[in-house]
DNA sequence: CTAATCCCTATTATCCCGGTCGGATGAATC
DNA sequence: GATTCATCCGACCGGGATAATAGGGATTAG
């Protein structure tokens, strides 16, 4: 039930793009080296992340990419739908998760509710709030507990 | 980021032994058939499960399982932690999840409140809910949708 | 034209899941 | 006590997905 490292390479991608935005293009290497990620293989990802829609490309020399909307309009659900598949726990009903009647089972619902949750929950995350946690944190170290 | 069969098929052995709770133990053979199971793949999971404490088993002739505890006291995340491992979305911090500096990653901060979301709404579903529906379930049928 | 960068399509390696099988252990029945 | 029944335990295996790597083609700036 883990995530597989395409969303959270995908979000800390997508995150730098957000902290670098109104700065032009970012070259895939140069994400790939601040972030310690394979290069070639976040190449794919972003391929997948430009046809949805989120970011997009330039090519040639200086190239890169930029996210495609502001910040505050693209939400991790969207991110980790793209490169991780629908948001749900059991692909229900043809699936191994219920019993294939979903009218008659209590546990359909059940997954389905938590997908559901964890949705929300994702739908109510936008790359703004993101980026300004991450200046906050980066800009306010530790010391602040050592008072 | 689904749900492997294993937590599927365990909730609902468990949910087949919440029904048939107060009746004597049941056997695996029994769960596999009335849930269309593997039945020895099955059994590996009912001894996790019976060595995580949630089930009890007999042994040889008229044996089988029963609920340890009494299905209210038998939550969703119990189960599916059995079976799935920790209720987290990664490993932080020692895994890809984050940058490896949780102090200073508003990533790690993320993906763990969504954890914490997940097991929140898992820990708050028990085995007596999901019975008492399952039997609503089965006792009203489709027909009322029909009047 | 040339360098830089994205784009696309193999190919590979590794791991885990889902499932099977055979036999050992322990309990009930006669 | 022998037999039967059911859980227990470990070993094994195939398939599929993930996480990469590699190489060449397309496109743009200078």
């Amino acid at each position: 039930m883990k995530l597989s490292t395409r969303s959270t390479y995908g979000m800390r991608a997508m995150l730098e793009l957000a902290l670098a935005v109104g700065q032009g293009p970012v070259m895939v290497r140069e994400i790939a080296e601040r972030q310690r990620l394979p290069a070639t293989y976040l190449e794919q990802l972003m391929v997948l992340l430009r046809k949805a829609g989120l970011v997009n490309a330039t090519r040639g020399a200086h190239g890169g990419y930029a996210l495609a909307r502001e910040p505050r309009d693209i939400t991790v659900a969207e991110i980790v739908e793209v490169l991780e598949g629908p948001l749900d726990l059991v692909e229900c009903p043809s699936g191994a998760g219920c019993c294939g009647q979903p009218e008659v089972c209590a546990l359909c619902d059940l997954w389905n509710d938590a997908g559901k949750t964890l949705t929300a929950f994702f739908q109510g995350m936008t790359l703004a709030t993101l980026a300004e946690r991450q200046r906050a944190k980066s800009a306010a170290p530790v010391l602040m507990y050592s008072i």
